[in-house]
RNA sequence: CGGGGCGUAGCACAGCCUGGUAGUGCGCACGGUUUGGGACCGUGAGGUCGCAAGUUCGAAUCUUGCCGCCCCGACCA
């Protein structure tokens, strides 16, 4: 194995590829466009799940599962929702197979057409909403707020591995609520669980705001999101959640009825994430010595290497540091002792910096003498000996510091490239370079385009939490409420 | 779908121009010495050279066709 990384200011993509490789989280599958998530990252992936689940739950959310596949006929119901996806899905013809006759293999067989093509879902909005016609009749059965994790598929024309795959994992929810108002909150609130969620597990900041009519899901009437800025520069959007007003209520006919005995539609919302997020996790933090993983979201948070050279030795060590790993163990710490005798040492320092384990104790004789042991820090790559005494309390609060550390940084990072540019010169300029770009936009379709074809920049959004400040659009020069954020984007 | 690159051992590649015994490094197996930042020595295993056809006494090498992968663009979470 060649030893070290691609530098990320050489050739970011191939620093990527490597990393996920590298670090194994995932490979490239023989199947086109579709990946194998290998055990270490979806060890990463189920703790994003269980954060993001429990989330859900405390919001009064309910899983469930629907089918992967979706009746033609369903998805065409909902026309924008339907002319959206049209042109990635994926479509189930037939339901057998049968031996060639004229030699090996297997081959279709036309005689098992099916009647109605099925398609591999997309996203599910249309399955569900089927389902929820016979699930809504009273305003006693709203809110109803379900998740369902999922595979989806989506046949894109280039693929890449985590950030966009033809079937990809995600959560999606999809909430019916009585009145709008209810809808609207619900797209905030959740959008609000993905903000935190990036930011206090991933270390992600993000941007909160809305999309542009033209970035907007397919059969929504407003699409929220969270953005994030990647080390290259590149924004990544990191989450959606869409108010679908009545529309596919209308479509598949969920009405209820209301306290004063009237029919109504219902008002819907869908959200979600997807394991793209392991791909912002690697590009927000990562370096060229590896992975870099927030504690909270590490499958292994503190990796123990003994130093030896005697059977002997190793047992001393063994034996003065067990207790420390069941203390740690005992606060909820996932620690691995790597008492493995194949490798050295130094071998296995690279290795856990690779995957990006946040801290590292190693441990010999020598340390056995003093009464201390090495810490080493990944997010800083700094080791300091400490004594062992107090050891677990102290690594208790490093993970912290980790943690908050990880975020800062990323945090800087996004300031450092976030730029209001005000003349159009500038903003050509500044694109190059990369960032979030704050710029007046008139709030048309056909400036956004136009901006788009000359510079690849997008609206990533209309932020919330920007200050209300009129200006002149930067290309069409005329007036605007709000500067909106530009970046060119995966 | 356009533009570029590449298919030779598990991985990374050389060999191809100029046809003639299939190689190197890493990894793997075994033995020994090692172990505080990716150890070393020795021995060994491992290949229908992407597939098919053609040219030739002879093809990894030349010709044609096909297949696959990667990178850059258009499309997108």
């Amino acid at each position: 194995m060649s030893k070290g990384l691609p530098k990320r200011s050489e050739n970011y993509s191939e620093w990527y590829n490597e990393i996920v490789k590298r670090a194994e989280l995932a490979e490239n599958s023989a199947v086109r466009g579709c990946m194998v998530i290998k055990p270490y990252g979806f060890a990463i992936w189920e703790k994003m799940q269980r954060a993001l689940d429990d989330m859900f739950k405390e919001t009064g959310h309910q899983n469930a599962y629907f089918p992967l596949f979706v009746p033609k006929s369903f998805l065409e119901k909902e026309e924008e929702h339907a002319s959206g996806f049209a042109k990635e899905c994926a479509v189930v013809t037939h339901y057998r197979l049968k031996t060639n006759p004229n030699g090996k293999g297997l081959i279709v067989d036309e005689n098992a057409k099916l009647e109605e093509e099925l398609i591999v879902r997309p996203t599910s909005e249309a399955v569900i909403w089927n389902a929820y016609k016979g699930w809504i009749q009273s305003w006693r059965d709203l809110p109803l707020l379900i998740n369902q994790w999922a595979n989806v598929v989506r046949w894109e024309m280039r693929t890449r591995i985590f950030l966009r795959t033809t079937e990809f994992l995600w959560q999606e929810g999809h909430t019916a609520h009585a009145t709008k108002d209810e809808a609207v909150e619900e797209t905030n609130k959740m959008l609000g669980v993905y903000a935190t969620f990036a930011e206090e597990w991933m270390a992600l900041p993000v941007i909160k705001g809305a999309k542009t009519e033209n970035e907007r899901f397919a059969g929504a009437e407003d699409t929220l999101c969270i953005e994030g800025l990647m080390q290259d520069g590149k924004a990544l959007q990191c989450g959606t959640s869409h108010f679908l007003g009545q529309n596919f209520a209308k479509s598949f006919d969920v009405q209820f009825v209301n306290k004063e005995n009237q029919l109504e539609y219902v008002w819907g919302t869908s959200w979600g994430v997807s394991t793209r997020l392991m791909g912002a996790l690697i590009m927000a933090h990562s370096d060229d010595q590896g992975l870099v993983l927030p504690p909270k979201l590490a499958p292994i948070q503190v990796v123990i290497v003994p130093i030896y050279r005697a059977e002997e030795d190793l047992a001393k060590i063994t034996k003065r540091i067990e207790p420390v790993v069941k203390e740690l163990k005992s606060k909820g710490i996932s620690v691995k002792y790597d008492d493995d005798d194949k490798y050295k040492p130094g071998y296995k320092f690279a290795e856990y910096e690779l995957r990006g384990v946040p801290v590292r104790l190693g441990i010999g004789m020598r340390d056995l003498e003093n009464g201390t042991i090495e810490v080493a820090r990944r997010d800083t790559l700094s080791k300091e000996p400490r004594s062992i005494e107090g050891i677990v309390e102290y690594i208790e609060t490093l993970l912290d510091k980790i943690q908050s550390n990880i975020y800062q940084k990323a945090f800087k990072f996004r300031e450092e490239n976030t730029f209001k540019v005000d003349t159009w010169e500038e903003f050509q300029t500044q694109i190059e370079t990369g960032g979030f770009i704050l710029a007046h936009w008139d709030g048309t379709s056909e400036t956004e385009e136009k901006i788009k074809a000359e510079t690849k920049a997008t609206i990533r959004c209309i932020p919330f939490d920007e200050e209300k400040e009129s200006g002149n659009c930067v290309y069409t020069g005329e007036p605007s409420k709000q500067r909106v954020v530009f970046a060119r984007a995966y």
